[in-house]
DNA sequence: CGGCGGTCCTGTCAGC
DNA sequence: TGCTGACAGGACCGCC
């Protein structure tokens, strides 16, 4: 899926284009997504309009008036993206559609269905399941070091899976945390716990980093992830070990391994990564 | 309780 | 060419 950068991406383009804009129909042309689509969510968003777009870890919230929320995952193979005109015909998986009062058009296309749109309100986001047990943001100017550090104390698990975690820290999937790892110097396996102060320092600063690059080339296409746009993210050509397996590594030239952690592949370099 | 593995679903690609 | 199995950006659930 989208991670941290991939989703954020979407948000700001979506966030160009939306806000200020009726939602005049609603087209589910598919309602079994990972959850079920709410009831009545035809009723609940038409007429509304769009206030404003943000990100809460790898949730896209649209924000529309009467204090209504739209929370929309976009799971491992989601995308929503936007035309200036409703689609003579929809593709396959396109499940569900916004058409805003000037014809724009809002499709969210999910071929796996692991993503979900679901409806709350402001006040009752918060203390939403999917929200309530959410880590801090990494970007945030208060997330660095000091939180890092006390995560990783925490945990004797793979400092892999740790920063994956998004009720430690959210928005890191299996791409960052394989590239954070790498930059850091810091090997996938290692028991969280051990990881040192100092590493931690790098770690942190890795996050913030990759993240913040990946947002910058408007995220990775490896497959169907696309932006709002309908273009493709251009981060896939700065990975570093991510889909790298036995080629040089970028710094020492030593083979670059891939091993299963958790049902998830992970790249590293031996030599780089301790 | 923490941590791991299985599971949801479809598409794609490698290998036979 | 065609089939089969493995794997893919996530995250919930249940089991040990």
């Amino acid at each position: 899926m989208p991670e941290l950068p991939e989703v954020e991406t979407v948000c700001r383009g979506l966030a160009l284009h939306l806000p200020g804009k009726k939602i005049m129909q609603v087209i589910l042309r598919r309602k079994d997504l990972r959850l079920p689509l709410p009831l009545h969510m035809e009723k609940i968003l038409k007429g509304r309009v769009v206030q404003h777009i943000s990100r809460r870890a790898k949730y896209i919230l649209l924000h529309l008036d009467g204090g209504h929320v739209l929370i929309v995952h976009l799971g491992m193979s989601g995308a929503m993206v936007l035309k200036e005109r409703p689609p003579e015909t929809y593709r396959t998986h396109d499940h569900v559609a916004l058409i805003f009062k000037d014809g724009t058009t809002a499709i969210f296309h999910d071929p796996r269905r692991f993503g979900l749109m679901l409806l709350a309100t402001e006040k009752t986001l918060p203390s939403h399941k999917l929200f309530s047990h959410l880590g801090p943001e990494p970007l945030d100017k208060s997330w660095g070091v000091t939180q890092l550090c006390a995560i990783l104390q925490s945990s004797k698990a793979p400092v892999k899976s740790v920063i994956m975690d998004q009720q430690k820290l959210v928005g890191v999937g299996n791409i960052y945390a394989c590239e954070a790892l790498f930059l850091a110097g810091v090997h996938p396996t290692r028991p969280a716990n051990i990881v040192t102060k100092n590493e931690a320092t790098k770690l942190a600063k890795a996050i913030k980093q990759v993240l913040n690059a990946a947002i910058e080339s408007g995220g990775s296409t490896l497959r169907d992830y696309v932006r709002s746009s309908g273009d493709a993210g251009y981060f896939q050509h700065h990975f570093k070990v991510y889909g790298r397996q036995k080629l040089p590594c970028l710094i020492c030239k030593k083979t670059i391994l891939v091993i299963r952690q958790s049902g998830r592949s992970t790249f590293f370099c031996a030599h780089c990564q301790k």
